[in-house]
DNA sequence: GCGGCTGATAAATCATACTTTTGATGCCGA
DNA sequence: TCGGCATCAAAAGTATGATTTATCAGCCGC
């Protein structure tokens, strides 16, 4: 799925990085590279590379004569997709998909409405060509692919929005849309309004209406949310 | 500033990467570790840690028998506050200020809002002495000191949304609002105005009025990006 | 009790050797 | 001439020993 298996040092990087993230280690603990070492069986380039990593991404920070010490929760960068990738594999999961959901409903309408404006012809084909696979593979059952297609439809809103900090959400989304279905919070068949829904934000993007892309847009990530988090949600 | 002048490798990252984003490289340029070491002077391991966290930052990936070679920007982490800091230093600063600015509008008035309603009372304690400090930091014409208010000002808030996502931001809005003065795109003396919307937005957190608060955060972003990018903007 | 010295410790860095993957080259047969 | 296959070599990946440096902890003198 991700890096982890192309290289020891990946898989190393992998596995400890969950392991911080689902609390194994608590926060201030700290760690010896020799002691990380034996534990993966793997050399001291291996480890320290894995740590450089979790220190970029803030999970942990090294220092001479003390170690490898796990950080506080508060310097993670929650928006590197592997932490939400780990955080969605852990526990935590309902709490974050929460989160989630309200940054996307802060974020995708916005987005929506900019894409009304700003998408090539060329984006608008792909994103009907998305809503016509979605409808496909979810009468299918087809859930994996139907995956695809939902985050091809999201990315492709998201790039379309002509901000690129907006572009860059997309992987941040497509971690939610795939830990939603492969944590099976998604009925066996998509809801057919669902389907609907994503097909009336692409028209009201190619007929540059903004209003009605934002409220559509806005209508797919409430019931998204609602439906992944129970009606309570 | 950052993480640079503590280590060999943070310097040699920080320089590495400032070239990426820069443009110095072009897209699918390779690369080599022996080179990079010449280049910049240091032994293999710390290039190579180096070369990691630049590819786990997606700004380039690195193969066997090929070298490293710069990724296209869209698979660049965007939300990664270095990658946020190397490109506001170069060239392209207006356009992500703009993307960010956008951005922003999205995030904070909705985090406003969710701090009317979750905000604790150290937190609110904490919103009205930052805007305390930019008062006073303001008035003397303290960018400096101002700057350190303003940012706790929106840490607090985005900690204060009980989202941590929104949380999450803060180190990216920080950016922003460094990046706004380090860069010359502040007036010498901050805007009375815009210290008097921030004190409406800590007063509408504590009194728990969520669509004041949104307002009065979505007056202050626009305000912000306008008068950074010109009244055009 | 406080401030500075000192030794021990563990990461940081360097240098080097070995392994594995994989792109490139060139040969051979069809 | 072309396409497939074996071989080679280049470059990253991995491992490990040696050396340097920062920092903690304890000691000493004032």
């Amino acid at each position: 799925m991700g890096v982890a298996d192309e290289s020891l040092h990946g898989a190393v990087l992998d596995k400890l990085g969950a392991l911080v993230v689902a609390g194994e280690y608590a926060t201030g603990q700290v760690l010896r590279i020799e002691q990380l070492e034996a534990r993966f069986g793997v050399s001291r380039t291996v480890v320290r590379e894995a740590v450089r990593v979790l220190a970029s991404m803030g999970l942990v920070s090294s220092r001479r004569r003390v170690g490898v010490t796990v950080s506080p929760r508060a310097s993670w960068n929650l928006f590197d997709p592997r932490v939400i990738r780990w955080r969605l594999d852990n526990g935590e999961r309902e709490s974050l998909l929460r989160s989630l959901g309200e940054l996307r409903l802060g974020v995708e309408p916005v987005a929506a409405a900019l894409a009304a404006a700003h998408a090539t012809p060329e984006q608008c084909g792909r994103l009907t060509e998305a809503v016509m696979r979605m409808a496909v593979h979810g009468r299918a059952g087809d859930l994996e692919s139907y995956l695809a297609a939902d985050i091809l439809f999201h990315r492709t809103l998201l790039e379309a929005s002509g901000n690129d900090m907006f572009g860059g959400l997309s992987t941040v989304v497509a971690e939610v849309l795939a830990g939603r279905t492969h944590h099976r919070l998604m009925p066996a068949f998509p809801e057919p309004a669902a389907i609907r829904r994503h097909a009336e934000v692409a028209q009201a993007i190619q007929s540059g209406d903004a209003a009605e892309a934002r409220r559509a847009m806005r209508d797919i990530v409430e019931e998204a949310t609602r439906a992944m988090l129970g009606p309570g949600g």
